[in-house]
DNA sequence: GTCTATAGAGGGATAGAC
DNA sequence: GTCTATCCCTCTATAGAC
């Protein structure tokens, strides 16, 4: 990896970050990185292979900075809690601007669109993980879809980093609300086998209102 | 309202919904229109400002449209009934793909960001009503910041739109795992003053955690 | 109100010198 | 690998005929 090819994906990452999809160019993402136009098409080819590149490299060093955190949450709470600090140490340095904007760019181009499935897959398989674990023997876990639930945790986040953009205010108190809404799983666990039984029965009747995929398992 | 004006604030809709921001130019927009491009300056003066005015007016419209089902909504898990159906018709139909785009394009547009958040505050003040008057009395309501949750809720719902043209599946499954969450909300309520007082200790020590806004009449 | 034509800026991409 | 120069395209926006 050449020396220049990492500062276009630095150039890259920071120009969708601080201006967006719309004002990223060849020209403007050579401006951010010092170097000259025409290398971002003699390293990679195009501008759009330059952002898809540069969001699959971006993805991968967040998730792995992130790993040890997310391996040492021990409460949904504190799950979200790492979502509180991602919105603020990402929205300033980091990866979901870059991924938000990747994802909303995708709705019309075939290749941004699997850039953009690849790097939530990799945050989404994270909270998955985490997920499994937490829920291990919980008297919720009936009613939790883990992987549906990984899914959209990941993606109401990008929603919320979105919105920030629009309303910061709004954002800091969405992220504080749903982190709140944690209590309701800490109360449930509390309850223990009174909880389990009221769960379990209460699944059944939804299953049975709603039929949808299973977990794998049910009859 | 000259009929031509419709026409190019429905063409602008379609583009945007269709074939997303990027994709959306004077010269696609009046395509769609079958209008004459330069219409578009003589009516609106830009075409960011087409876009705006076609934000404001579809999401009004679409807003309108739901205000009754809202108003029917009787549980929490109703609400989220509400989201699956407006996914499913508003993807083909719709308004949150467009205010999706809007606030994407947003990042670095301060008259876009102001159209996003005008759009984003008319769902919020329905899930916010709704929010309200489904809590009233429930055990669960002190841990609910009700305006801070109807911000993730509208928030959340424009990332699985966004994450819906990436990863469709996923976006589905999500929905229903959000779905399948509202079983919590039903057992505590089902458990009634017992779940009262844990929830109501819960929330005390969380508050004194991470002390935060609180909701008025707190010390 | 609607059309054509076009100015002028900025975009992606390439050729060819170094 | 890097740089300059340039082609050709699409874009916004306007001028002016109808």
């Amino acid at each position: 990896m050449t020396e220049t090819r990492q500062r276009l994906i630095d150039g890259a990452l920071e120009t969708l970050r601080d201006k967006g999809m719309a004002a990223t160019s060849a020209r403007t993402i050579a401006a951010a990185a010092s170097a000259n136009q025409g290398l971002i098409f003699y390293h990679f080819g195009s501008v759009d292979q330059l952002i898809i590149e540069a969001c699959r490299v971006s993805t991968e060093q967040r998730v792995q900075h992130y790993r040890q955190r997310f391996a040492a949450v021990g409460s949904l709470r504190e799950l979200l809690g790492i979502g509180r600090e991602l919105h603020a140490t990402e929205l300033a340095a980091g990866n979901v601007t870059v991924l938000a904007q990747v994802v909303a760019g995708a709705q019309q181009n075939e290749a941004f669109a699997a850039a953009g499935r690849e790097a939530i897959e990799q945050w989404i398989a994270e909270i998955e993980r985490v997920l499994r674990r937490l829920l291990r023997g919980s008297p919720i876990a009936p009613a939790v879809d883990q992987p549906g639930l990984a899914r959209g945790i990941a993606a109401a986040f990008i929603g919320i980093e979105l919105y920030d953009g629009v309303d910061a205010g709004g954002a800091q108190a969405a992220l504080a609300a749903l982190e709140q809404l944690s209590v309701l799983a800490e109360v449930l666990d509390d309850l223990g086998p009174v909880a389990r039984r009221a769960v379990r029965s209460r699944v059944r009747k939804a299953q049975a209102r709603t039929p949808g995929p299973r977990p794998a398992g049910a009859p």
